[in-house]
DNA sequence: GTCTATATTTGGATAGAC
DNA sequence: GTCTATCCAAATATAGAC
């Protein structure tokens, strides 16, 4: 009599060689950039011809989509795992922190999250939930902190991407930029006392 | 008897027409993103084939440098013709508005010159000349507001850069962010205060 | 599932006629 | 100075043999 299985060999194998072809192609944009990546070099770097990649993805547009989902993914679970205290600008302070050295520890990350340097792509919806989750959880943050105004969250989100950036493009692999964080942070909650009244929240 | 001529029509000419090919790229890159310039597009726009773009620019990059100077040079033009107040507060907020209003404009020239959307592309040290001296610029009127650390300088940068990224990347064409300019640098004086004393500068 | 072979497009750049 | 003709390289993607 014939026993069906309850694994599926098959599908595990081809699941762990998708994984291989993206970690295969997060090495290759850290070395040269997101635009840069070529299903040749994808292909050469795990053992394949390029034409063999189709396969396993659709198209390059499903890579950067996968890859896209990976690192918004990465994220949020990191956002997740934060541990929270009673003071509520204690917890945007280290929520803020994460977001500046998960952005700078992989350029090439956060330029495919938060830039658009690919010409034409666009992470599909699925790919792109997981950012939207992340920017209502440092929304609400931020609201806890006295930061409850749609213009406070806007002030915050560009004081932070441009220490990113700062730092990403003037000073790669140092801290000029990040190591101002907490002085960036304390300026913010300074204003924000000035602005909503010193009791603040 | 023969007389030498005082203009040299064939040079000018060739000027005119090398401005013409460069305000052509401006038009190209405004509408496609400064990395998906060609030259066949280029010499198409100014009735050329692409081959005979190499008669004014010695190749692709000549011409990505050609540009960099043109905008280079033109915000050096604006800061120099910035009137100034005797309140040194009103001058630094001036200067960046006028860095802020820049950047916007054209977003395309923007990548150009502060992101590097080119890979590989850097600009000769001459095209390179007017942005050192624009920054010496604002660095002096960061001091004179009494900004003069240097992370009080990398602070202000992060700030004006940060507003103007989110602006193009989540609201072009909107103020969304750079209508938060004045709040901003109201933040970063008050900040200054704190740091280095109430009685500032 | 991987390969060879190939189609197709697009890009930068050079040689030489006119 | 502009053209035609051409080269060369690199890229994405498809078809079909094994």
């Amino acid at each position: 009599m014939s026993v069906i299985p309850t694994r599926d060999r098959r599908a595990e194998r081809r699941e762990a060689t998708r994984g291989e072809i993206l970690a295969a192609a997060t090495d290759l944009i850290r070395e040269d950039g997101v635009a840069a990546l070529s299903l040749r070099d994808l292909g050469a770097r795990v053992g394949m011809r390029a034409q063999s990649l189709y396969s396993y993805f659709d198209s390059k547009e499903a890579i950067y989509d996968a890859l896209f989902l990976q690192g918004a993914t990465e994220f949020l679970e990191r956002a997740r795992a934060l541990t929270l205290t009673d003071d509520p600008r204690e917890n945007l302070r280290r929520s803020t922190w994460l977001f500046v050295e998960f952005c700078v520890e992989d350029t090439a990350r956060y330029q495919l999250l938060l830039q658009r340097p690919i010409p034409g792509f666009e992470p599909s919806p699925e790919a792109f939930a997981p950012s939207v989750e992340a920017l209502e959880r440092t929304r609400s943050l931020a609201a806890a902190a006295g930061g409850g105004d749609p213009s406070d969250l806007d002030l915050l989100t560009a004081l932070l991407t441009g220490l990113v950036d700062q730092q990403i493009s003037n000073d790669p692999g140092g801290d000029r930029w990040t190591r101002l964080h907490d002085e960036a942070i304390d300026m913010f909650f300074r204003h924000l006392d000035t602005k909503h009244g010193r009791e603040g929240r």
